[in-house]
DNA sequence: TTTTTTGAATAGTGTACAGTATTCTAAAAA
DNA sequence: TTTTTAGAATACTGTACACTATTCAAAAAA
């Protein structure tokens, strides 16, 4: 039973493993070994992004309407050294769409021009302003006009801590 | 030169390679392989969350004042592989917080509550709604009084893809 | 002939092991 | 004595290798 010579073409096929395609061994530290199992599980958190244009039907990844397949945190954070989240409080600039509670997404390597919503600390106090140059110099201004514009100057203490480039709102 | 027995306590020092702490080999898929180093050198992308409240300073890793380490992914998909995003258009929900060109998080495992912001399809067209209970029966409310109300019944084609979770937001 | 069996063939997977990097110390040299 | 140095000690790192899983087809059986 089952003997002779050459078997061509047998053998497992290509493409059948746990990932469908060739792998490597690359050593991992052991605190993040769960965390790049899931990583990889989830493919990268690579989800697709529909254009609200899109017509009916159920969506699926086969679908032609996908825009493209997004990781959030690589398409909101370009500087993860230089990147950290500030919570919202206050109401002052709901004109630029902040909202108390909301994470704000703040790189501190971008510089910070005039026209930029940034994280300034005042007097000991975080806040989010917009950065606005005028012929009287560089003001920090709210969204909200119950808020008065402050100057910044030698005198009241400000730091400006890096400039906000998005905003994560939970509705 | 430099023999005889044994020398006690020499050897390299733990916590010297590049992770500063034990690897393990794991396995990755070859195009996923860039991903993962990249993944492992930004440490997950858990960056630090401060609360505004924090005192002025510069903040640093060793900052007291870190509400936490976040990684948006983590934070804002708790279901990936039912997840998915949709770009919004339209000023029909700016009262959510929801501006157009924002990017929604929806999640398609949760249920469409009355209460909850949902993205359906009507008539061919993704739109996003507040979902509302009355006692005429369930309706799509927009949060701006220039949009009437759509009722869902079995006439009109409406099917609702999921429940916005959160909204991001580009300033 | 058709069906079944069994070893050949080949891809997938985990890990042992060899080789490298680094530090320490006893012995040799100064 | 102090300084230098060769080798001992030990952690880090990549990958070769052994083992497993799967499929194929020639030979055996029906």
């Amino acid at each position: 039973m089952g003997s002779g010579g050459a078997r061509k073409g047998a053998g497992r096929p290509k493409g059948q493993g746990k990932y469908k395609e060739p792998t490597k061994p690359v050593r991992i530290p052991e605190s993040m070994i769960t965390d790049v199992m899931k990583y990889l599980s989830v493919k990268g958190y690579r989800l697709p992004l529909y254009a609200s244009t899109v017509q009916a039907g159920f969506p699926s990844p086969a679908d032609d309407y996908i825009e493209e397949q997004l990781d959030l945190n690589k398409h909101l954070i370009k500087h993860p050294t230089a990147t950290f989240f500030v919570r919202a409080a206050g109401d002052s600039m709901v004109g630029a769409g902040i909202h108390s509670g909301d994470i704000l997404v703040v790189d501190r390597s971008l510089e910070p021009k005039p026209g930029k919503v940034v994280i300034a600390a005042i007097d000991g106090q975080l806040t989010v302003k917009r950065l606005s140059q005028t012929s009287k110099g560089l003001y920090l201004k709210a969204e909200n006009d119950q808020y008065k514009p402050i100057k910044i100057n030698e005198i009241n203490d400000i730091i400006i801590w890096g400039v906000v480039t998005s905003v994560v709102h939970k509705v």
